[in-house]
DNA sequence: CAATCGTCCTGCGGGC
DNA sequence: TGCCCGCAGGACGATT
């Protein structure tokens, strides 16, 4: 499933091709998938010109000049190709957005992914949107201010990064990642985590995030970005997916458990669980 | 099943 | 000590 890295490698994709493109079609051949419904969704995108594109955690955003803003959501494992014609097979897509220059964005295999239309100033009415939190690359909080967001809370890390009202844009794959370049066990608690800790959990989101997107992203599903490329990053993963194979760091086995209802794979050696403290008389 | 959001329920702590 | 309220967190359902 496409994750925040995936997003932006989309998003500076979107932001070298469509600036200044003109709609001159918008397409549905799956209706679930866009909102607000046929003809409503036609009458806010034809004619418009692309001026912006921005992203949001997981959300890639489509600034319009008439006011309005595409929210694409990929889902699970959906992709967004920019194809020289409409006339390259427009209803393998279940959305197609063709400009008036002849080429086209093909929305392909959404799995739980959609594109809205909103008000550009009621975007936030999107709860995707509105009660995401601070962006998990972009507007990255000091380890400090990580103690405000995690640190107070008595939830697993591994259901702390996964929530996208504390940060927003860390999915499993990347919270997998995350908490062992950070040598933390996904079973603690953010209460739990001491300054040191926080650093370690602040410095490896920025890693992990940023060499993702070095590598153009990992490609787990049907991921590409706008040319159909499918990322480097898969192959330098670190843990997840990687059970039975040796931790890069140590070489021991890696172990896949279940934590927060996920399935989570960790260095047993590498990220091992805090000592629960004992009750003092 | 996948990932995420919304809804519902429970349990805990604080205030009184 | 006991009760109520509010909130945090977990379980579960809907979604395609």
């Amino acid at each position: 499933m496409p994750e925040l890295p995936e997003l932006e490698v989309l998003r500076r994709g979107l932001e070298d091709e469509v600036i200044g493109k003109t709609v001159s079609d918008a397409i549905v051949n799956k209706q679930p998938c866009v909102n607000p419904k046929p003809p409503a969704y036609q009458k806010a995108m034809v004619g418009a010109k692309i001026t912006a594109a921005r992203r949001n955690g997981k959300i890639v955003l489509l600034d319009l000049d008439n006011g309005h803003t595409l929210l694409l959501h990929l889902g699970l494992g959906g992709r967004i190709v920019l194809r020289d014609s409409l006339l390259h097979d427009p209803d393998q897509a279940q959305i197609v957005i063709a400009f008036q220059d002849g080429s086209a964005l093909h929305a392909e295999r959404l799995m739980f992914g959609n594109i809205h239309v909103l008000p550009t100033d009621k975007l936030n009415a999107d709860p995707r949107i509105g009660n995401a939190g601070p962006d998990a690359l972009d507007e990255l909080p000091a380890a400090a201010q990580l103690r405000d967001i995690y640190g107070k809370r008595k939830s697993a890390l591994k259901a702390l990064l996964l929530d996208q009202s504390a940060l927003s844009g860390i999915g499993n794959m990347y919270s997998n990642e995350i908490l062992h370049r950070a040598r933390l066990h996904p079973q603690t608690l953010g209460a739990q985590l001491s300054d040191a800790e926080l650093q370690r959990l602040h410095d490896a989101i920025h890693d992990a995030l940023t060499a993702a997107i070095a590598d153009g992203g990992a490609s787990e599903t049907n991921f590409t970005d706008l040319h159909g490329n499918k990322g480097r990053h898969l192959e330098h993963l670190r843990v997840h997916g990687r059970a039975g194979e040796a931790c890069p760091e140590c070489g021991t086995t890696i172990k896949e458990l279940r934590v927060s209802g996920r399935p989570t794979f960790i260095c047993p050696r590498c990220q091992r669980k805090k000592p629960v403290r004992r009750r003092k008389k």
